[in-house]
Parts: C-alpha cells; sequence; structure tokens
DNA sequence: CGCACATCCTGTGTGC
DNA sequence: TGCACACAGGATGTGC
C-alpha cells in the first residue's frame, strides 16, 4: 500500500521518464479510474498537454502540465507500467490470459505511462489548476516537510481528542502517514496507539515527531534499493518487512521487550502495537 | 466543526 | 479438493 515513503520512490524514477514529454493521447481503459470525473473530459483536457514535472504531495502523485495537472492516488493495489510504445501497450495490456491490466494509459510523444489498478480503488484526475484539486486543498502539511515541526506536530495534537493512531491517519492534518507507518512511529516513540492525541506532553510530541520522520525515511531507503521499475509489471516493493518492527507481526516477540506485539482494532482497521512498552 | 460509520472493489485467506 | 464467504485497505460522503 503505497504510503509517503512508496509514493515518493514513484515520483523519483518516474520524473527522468516523462519530465518535459507531451501527452499525445490518453486512453481510458476502465472509466471507473477517473471518477467521479468523465473519462472522457479527462482525455479531452489531457490531450497535447506537455509534462512539466512529477512531484508528490503526501500520497498523491502530480504531474504539473503546462495547462492543468494530473493527479493519481494508487489506493492498495495501483502501480504504473511503462510502455515502450503505445503498441506494446495494445498487446500486452488487458489481454484474457496474464496480460498487464492498465485502467488509464498516456500516450506520450516517447513511451506510455499505464495506471494499473485491478481492485480499481486507485484514481487518476484532470484539474485546471493545483488550486481546484479538491484532495490537495484539504490535505495537511507533508509530514517530512520543514513545515511540520515538531512545534507544529504537538499543536495539532494538542487541538485533536482523538486516538493517537486515528490522528495520524487523518490526511488533513498531517499528509503521507498511513496504516503501517503509523503503527511503526508510534512504536518507536513507546506511545499507546489509543491514547488521546491530546494527551501528549511536549516531549512525548518530540518523541512521536522524531520517530515519524525516522520511519519515514527509513521507509523510502528501502523503497530506493532497489528503485521502481515501471517497465517490469511483477514489480512492487521489497524488503519492507525487514525494517518493520510491529506492523504484521502480531504474535510476535517485541524487539524492545520480548512482549508479543497485539493486533487491536481502531476506528475499523488493524493496528499492531506493543502494549507493554508502548503507553 | 468534529467524529463515527458505510461505501467502493476484488484477490487472498479461512473454514467447512 | 472445492466451494462459500469474510476480510483488508484509503478516501469520501452522509448523518449525528
Amino acid at each position: 500500500m503505497p504510503e509517503l515513503p512508496e509514493v515518493e520512490a514513484i515520483t523519483r524514477s518516474l520524473r527522468p521518464l516523462v519530465r518535459g514529454r507531451r501527452i499525445r493521447c490518453a486512453h481510458i481503459f476502465h472509466p471507473i479510474a477517473t471518477k467521479p470525473q468523465s473519462p472522457a473530459q479527462l482525455a479531452q483536457l489531457a490531450r497535447g498537454c506537455r509534462i512539466l514535472d512529477a512531484s508528490r504531495r503526501g500520497k498523491y502523485l502530480l504531474l504539473p502540465l503546462d495547462r492543468g495537472l494530473l493527479e493519481m492516488h494508487f489506493r492498495f493495489d495501483g502501480q504504473l507500467i511503462w510502455f515502450r510504445s503505445a503498441s506494446e501497450l495494445l498487446r500486452r495490456a488487458n489481454q484474457s490470459l496474464d496480460g498487464v491490466h492498465v485502467d488509464v494509459a498516456l500516450e506520450l510523444d516517447k513511451g506510455v505511462l499505464g495506471f494499473a489498478d485491478q481492485r480499481h480503488f486507485g484514481r487518476v484526475h484532470y484539474w485546471p489548476s493545483l488550486a481546484a484539486c479538491p484532495s490537495l486543498r484539504s490535505l495537511g502539511p507533508d509530514a517530512i516537510s520543514p513545515q511540520c515541526t515538531t512545534s507544529f506536530l504537538h499543536e495539532r495534537l494538542s487541538s485533536s481528542r482523538r486516538p493517537l493512531k486515528e490522528f495520524l491517519l487523518d490526511q488533513s492534518r498531517i499528509a503521507g502517514i498511513g496504516n503501517i507507518y503509523s503503527a511503526e512511529a508510534l512504536w518507536h516513540a513507546c506511545l499507546d496507539p489509543r491514547r488521546r492525541a491530546n494527551s501528549l506532553s511536549r516531549k512525548d510530541s518530540a518523541k512521536l515527531h522524531k520517530a515519524i520522520v525516522s520511519v519515514l525515511h527509513r521507509a523510502l531507503e528501502c523503497c530506493l534499493h532497489p528503485a521502481p521499475d515501471f517497465r517490469d509489471p511483477r514489480w512492487w516493493f521489497q524488503g519492507i518487512e525487514k525494517v518493520l518492527r510491529a506492523y504484521q507481526r502480531e504474535g510476535l516477540p517485541c524487539r524492545r521487550c520480548g512482549h508479543a506485539i497485539e493486533r487491536i482494532e481502531q476506528g475499523g482497521r488493524s493496528t499492531y502495537c506493543c502494549l507493554h512498552c508502548q503507553k
């Protein structure tokens, strides 16, 4: 599930492939991917635009264009696939047997960028400007941006009564953290995920801030080695498990105190933690 | 405004 | 072995 580090790695690998390229046309194979926007409108508006860059805000991948921008969100399984040409796309994509499932493809003046998501949760949207993009407008500062300081985090924590885990998942407060790295950050900070956000002392907030930044940077290093290779449709991030200390380690000993990691439910989703040393 | 909860979708895992 | 079904996950919309 791409969170901030994964999307950052994708952005860095994608940038040299698309920067300065012109979109010849957009193929929408599965209209659900542009919902609630109309696929025809997206195709029409993106046609002929030049891609200025590839960038990221939270878990969103952005392709600023010379006219408007494209915004992508991978949700759980969304991924990018690179084809050398339109004929390779048509030969390999959406074929009955082991065809790569592509929802949206941007045919560029050199190469084709495919957005694939077999579960159809991921989205590709066109917006006339950054300011017109509703999901970005409600986004808090990026978790690894200089804007997200310890004081800033402490201030935001103080104004929320929600459990820490749910606070960290709220993209409007801080952007980029998902289910995996929220559990990891709380484990590293020795904080109980059920604790109310506004119960943290300044010292606690500093600990949490430090944990968030280090967890995300460590994960990014993992995601960059090896870097995403969009040419291989089977490619996906590997080796993250090595650095995970809580997530999906239910029943395994805590690496700090040896007690079993537990899986608890919060807001309808799983949280992994050591209730013995996370206070 | 803040928060709880249902919704979307499909491959995987579990239980019989 | 095969089948049925619950489940996971992030953002959004609705209702309190």
